[in-house]
DNA sequence: AAAAAGATTAATGAAAGGTTAATAGGTTAA
DNA sequence: TTAACCTATTAACCTTTCATTAATCTTTTT
């Protein structure tokens, strides 16, 4: 169904555990790099991006702390998981006070494992990705085509320019929800500061005097957050 | 200290691991409450609001996997994870499918339980305050929901301002339990003087007028300690 | 009854938000 | 190449909101 696969790091120089482990996750549909040296990972997360790194510790050439050290500094959103023969407690919690989002000692069911990887991703909504809208949506009495960039009502349409239709996507999707302001300014346009906040204003005005024929439609701004689009319930079922 | 705590609920029958487990949980600055039966667990959940919920399997009453699918169904947003002497294969996966963010096998060691909890609740709150984990929470015959800064009683939306927000989730959080100023004044204002506390009684004035509605709903105070959110229990079972 | 604490309502002012207009940067058409 | 056009950003200006402060009244304590 061509889903966009979850792209995930392995870290591990054992050449079978290696094998297996990547051939078991690429059959449970996730998109695996497998690294074969620690002296290699900083190079493939440069070159790639992945939603997900799971690294040994014992590596011949370095150690699977370390570079989880490196990668925080330099991919500080990139989560992390150890997979490691090494069960001492004092590894574990050396482990999570890096950062780890998991810690798991060999040998590990792969089952499990998969399980686990689900778990931990479907925390980690990616904003990026849930962004896509296939057909129209019904807003109050109107209709938005976000395909076309269009907002109709009765026969008037308007067209509508790329911003004002990313934030009422945005906003639509998330109705009768607050949509913070830093959600939707990092969400539209990657980033959050004081100038961009000020354009998000002319937007939400914008969009207010589009949607103002229909009075069950309001953008509320709720101080200090951000705003919720309130769509009334219209009577029919 | 008196920084806005973490809440989880515990539930575990058995007293002396419950005992144990919330003491060394609160020792380490999480605001626990241990719930001894399975058939408690929605009435807690109802009416307080908690960042996560651990669960026991094997509980005299009812089975943890049960109640995983209440959680699911009526709080879709708080993550919850299984804490369980049950360890055979199917049953990890069976915790995961239900969406567990995480399965431990007792004995656990209270460290690295801690190290997990710390780990999930970075990654479900990143860096403010967490509204994220928040569900409606019901108030007598109010409905509160934090998230969107309202609070409703048989169609009538009261929006909330910030402080009103704030300080009706910090109280809503301890119902009958007594909240001193100077926790809530740490906890929301950051500070506490003379003007905050002048302040402080400005808000709880607002919110008994919202609340005047419900008589079985107090906001009392205990003079020159605090204020305690008094709630009737209601007549059912 | 005096003093202290709390409750309530109202006044104030700074900050946040709203709206419209001007600007600048980029693209298209001629 | 230039002119026309479109759109996001910035600016300017106005309006609203809400936390604080103040003022006044009520309750509790001693």
């Amino acid at each position: 169904m061509a889903e966009i696969k979850y792209r995930i790091a392995l870290v591990e120089d054992d050449e079978s555990l290696g094998y297996v482990l990547s051939e078991y996750l690429k059959i449970n549909d996730f998109d695996i790099t497998w690294v074969k040296k620690g002296s290699k990972v900083m190079e493939v997360l440069t070159t790639e991006s992945f939603d997900l790194l799971i690294l040994d510790i014992t590596l011949p050439d370095s150690s699977g702390f370390d570079i989880a050290e490196m990668v925080k500094v330099k991919f500080p959103k990139l989560p992390f998981l150890f997979l490691t023969a090494r069960s001492m407690k004092i590894d574990v919690l050396k482990g999570f006070a890096l950062g780890a989002v998991d810690y798991l000692k060999k040998p590990i069911d792969e089952e499990e494992l998969v399980a686990r990887i689900h778990a931990l991703l479907n925390r980690v909504v990616p904003p990026a990705r849930n962004l896509n809208a296939e057909h129209s949506l019904q807003i109050g009495s109107y209709t938005f085509d976000p395909q076309n960039q269009v907002l109709e009502r009765s026969g008037n349409r308007t067209r509508l320019t790329e911003r004002e239709n990313a934030l009422l996507l945005y906003l639509s999707s998330h109705k009768n929800q607050l949509c913070t302001h830093n959600d939707i300014l990092n969400g539209i346009w990657g980033k959050n500061d004081y100038f961009n906040k000020k354009s998000l204003n002319v937007f939400v005005s914008h969009l207010r005097k589009y949607l103002n024929e229909d009075q069950g439609i309001r953008i509320e701004n709720i101080r200090n957050r951000g705003f919720v689009l309130s769509v009334a319930e219209n009577p029919n079922s």
